[in-house]
DNA sequence: CAAAGATAATGACATATATCAATATATCGG
DNA sequence: CCGATATATTGATATATGTCATTATCTTTG
């Protein structure tokens, strides 16, 4: 087993982990398949820049990517974090063919491209996967309403409440762990300046709320910083 | 020619002065305008509310309408203002088909239902249609994230130049406009307080920028507004 | 037309948050 | 293993923005 396993075993083998694909028949599999092209990005690489044509559908089938707006005064909005097996998919694909945001790989990551003309004929002749496809893009979107609302109208415990709350239930799944995001992604993920978001946290140490080690969190009162998302 | 005269024309007259049905064929306007319920709503009344369910496919025909995500204290974040002839959908319909934000009427207006079964089997069976509609979601999407950086790294000038910008050219489409919306309606579009929006509203009247008195509004220099919505 | 209620405008003040500067800690290449 | 460089932390200070109170203006209605 080496880090090119995953390799041979194709899309099949994702759409025994993830519910992605579960609409398409072994035809379609073998269709992406053909035409798939699979790209190993190292951690803190960059795999595609808002600004640039997106002329790829995109999956990423291991390691975690960070997609996130460039906006003004070199700071950053960061959208979300991708983990295996999902994919990292632009509003660009159906507009302008423009990537909106910039992903980045934030562990070594492996990504599988798709030319969209392929993508593209499976959304129109496979109304299944049309429908599919509709709902993540949906989840997508209320997910990001809720970020509005975090953004927008929660001080900064909230929203760091709501940072830390993302982490646990989305991307690691659990209630510690050990993260490769930066103080200064954190605070990206928030809107906030990096050392606002540290004093947080310290914050949050000191009220027994977490534990945090460098990289190393643990959440120890989840009810607390639900309450705390809640109150803003 | 009354209030009523748009009720008879049904779903072709709206097909020539939209393009959101540019992709139906007779039979399948036919098939929409059969189930159609056209529903007039006075100014202030509310069309549908965040959290109650999304049965219907909404289609403005007269009048102006905001959508807005109703947040913390009482606090509202404007989404956008729709005017005729363009659909208002959430992403509930493919989700949880729930509401997740709410509609209001600014302005005398009428909207069209269609039930969600009619709208999705069109989806399903017609995938220009569905392209298109997916092209129209993600046209949505992109703004969204205007909005995001727009709401979250620009201070107050930058933010009430988006909404006036945004007001001239999506909304009213002129440099002078009357609006229905009150200054609340502003600072809930620019996520501040309104004592703040009246306050930037008066230092832009001062600095020559635009023109307001009451409801009306008039943008004088767009090259100058457009500077303050760069620069933040 | 007048009274009542809503909306708008303005000023004084409080505070959340950013910025700047200094120090500490971690990470990495040779 | 060590110096160099990046990242994290902390404190002092500045400032953007919200809140509160007051007055003005508009709108509605009997």
């Amino acid at each position: 087993m080496n880090q090119y396993t995953q390799y041979s075993k194709g899309c099949s083998a994702c759409k025994d982990k993830a519910d992605i694909f579960s609409c398409l028949c072994q035809t379609e599999l073998d269709q992406i398949d053909e035409k798939r092209i699979e790209v190993h990005f190292k951690a803190g690489e960059l795999i595609f820049k808002q600004g640039t044509p997106n002329m790829h559908f995109l999956c990423l089938t291991q390691g975690k990517v960070k997609t996130y707006i460039e906006g003004f005064n070199d700071k950053n909005l960061i959208l979300s974090v991708v983990k295996p097996v999902e994919y990292i998919l632009g509003p660009g694909i159906y507009a302008d063919q423009m990537h909106h945001f910039s992903a980045m790989a934030i562990e070594d990551s492996v990504a599988c491209l798709v030319d969209l003309v392929t993508f593209k004929s499976l959304i129109r002749n496979n109304p299944d996967f049309a429908e599919d496809f509709l709902k993540k893009i949906s989840l997508q979107s209320i997910y990001n309403y809720e970020l509005f609302i975090s953004l927008t109208q929660k001080q900064m415990p909230g929203r760091i409440a709501d940072v830390l709350l993302y982490l646990k239930d989305k991307v690691y799944g659990s209630n510690s762990f050990r993260t490769s995001l930066s103080r200064q992604d954190l605070a990206d993920m928030s809107g906030m300046s990096k050392e606002s978001a540290i004093r947080i946290l310290r914050e949050f140490k000191d009220e027994g709320i977490i534990q945090v080690n460098g990289n190393d969190f643990e959440i120890l009162n989840t009810e607390h910083l639900s309450k705390i998302s809640q109150t803003g």
